[in-house]
DNA sequence: AATATCAAAAATTTTGAAATTTAGTTGTTT
DNA sequence: AAACAACTAAATTTCAAAATTTTTGATATT
């Protein structure tokens, strides 16, 4: 399979994401370069770029792995995720025109449509990509308004992380989850549109604490 | 001159930080194997981790640049850095210890001291990597108690991405400007030890709000 | 039993050149 | 003169192999 440097990268950052490579798990650019049929350097150049994102440790002569996930680390992406998007929220409020706020209810729209079939259908390797990109959209769209593109890029690569450490979690994905994330997204979405800044960064808040392992300060 | 990658990356991080390679200039692989004595290749795995940092850009198939400068981009950092300071310094003030005020005062001794003497000598070369060394120790050291890695991290590239910012900033690096520095260091450490969490945020931003170019928010 | 030494194996990094892509120039057509 | 195509030079990316470094596992030493 001959396949260009991005769906290389696409298809890597994908088994990152998903946990087809393990937490922690070595990658071997003379391994891969197989898989890819293309060269080890190639492969370097790939994870290099991952590295930057966050998916991938690289650490000098001794390779790349994937990311480790822990309790620990999974409760410091998500405070770090939630000082973000409480910063981002806030001001995209502040900055907001009535674009933003369309884009943010046809965001939305889309999410909780997904979100509704999987209350439905349960939830399934299809739609794993479907909703986590919806759900990306959703949360992106809610910060974009902010004014700060360092802000929005650092939140987007966050994002990535936060889901590389969620998957491999022990979670009940059943109906029950996704009707409470589908009130949690309906009250970040009506406190953003009845510009609540406090409210809002209440709910995104109650969103994410879940993933919280320790009481926060 | 042959050198190692480690050499490589920080005589590249320097010039970058420095402006001896100016804001938004091509960084060609090719030209610069020469300088060093090393491949191509070399060289672009050196700038692809160096862009993981952020003071170097990177787009497929077009290669690398300097990070470009732009009041609007200087802003945005600074506003970022303070977000990650009064966050870092509000956990660090909450969870240091004994230790933590130790190291912090060794740390803003070391950098007043560097900044009298550049006060008496006035501000050249030699002081600026020695002045940049201490003042992010100081800084650093402040927010090294917060307990998150991921905030801390972030932290220290966002610095080294605020020096590139500032470097070709015409601006008088004279007497005066470092007297106002000296007092703003000390405010901060004196806030950070009598541990008032607000007196000390706010330290921070009257610290870095020079470098502001609009009202924020 | 724990530690140190060493050679072999495996993995990473670097190289130099080939292949591909981009950017710039010239020339043609409308 | 503007738009478009063809060509050329330069730069980026990819490759496969060589050089370097780390890891492994066996043997020897404390």
């Amino acid at each position: 399979m001959r396949v260009g440097t991005t769906e290389i990268y696409d298809d890597l950052l994908r088994k990152l994401v998903t946990a087809t490579f393990k937490p922690g798990e070595k990658l071997k650019p003379t391994t891969l370069q197989g898989e890819y049929g293309c060269s080890a350097n190639t492969i370097r150049d790939v994870l290099l770029r991952l590295s930057k994102v966050g998916v991938v440790e690289f650490e000098m002569q001794r390779g790349f792995r994937a990311q480790n996930t822990s309790p620990e680390h999974r409760h410091d992406i998500t405070r770090f995720r939630i000082l973000l998007e409480q910063e981002g929220v806030r001001l995209s409020i502040l900055n907001g025109d009535l674009v933003w706020e369309a884009r943010l209810s046809a965001a939305h729209h889309k999410l909780s449509h997904i979100e509704s079939q999987i209350v439905r259908d349960n939830f399934n390797d299809f739609y794993a990509t479907l909703w986590s990109d919806a759900e990306f959209e959703f949360h992106d769209t809610l910060i974009s308004a902010c004014g700060s593109e360092v802000l929005r890029e650092t939140y987007g690569n966050i994002y990535v992380q936060f889901r590389q450490q969620m998957v491999n979690l022990e979670r009940d994905f059943g109906t029950d989850y996704f009707k409470a994330i589908i009130h949690e997204h309906q009250t970040i979405l009506d406190a953003a549109l009845r510009r609540d800044i406090e409210g809002c960064q209440t709910a995104v808040f109650d969103h994410l604490k879940r993933n919280l392992t320790v009481d926060i300060k």
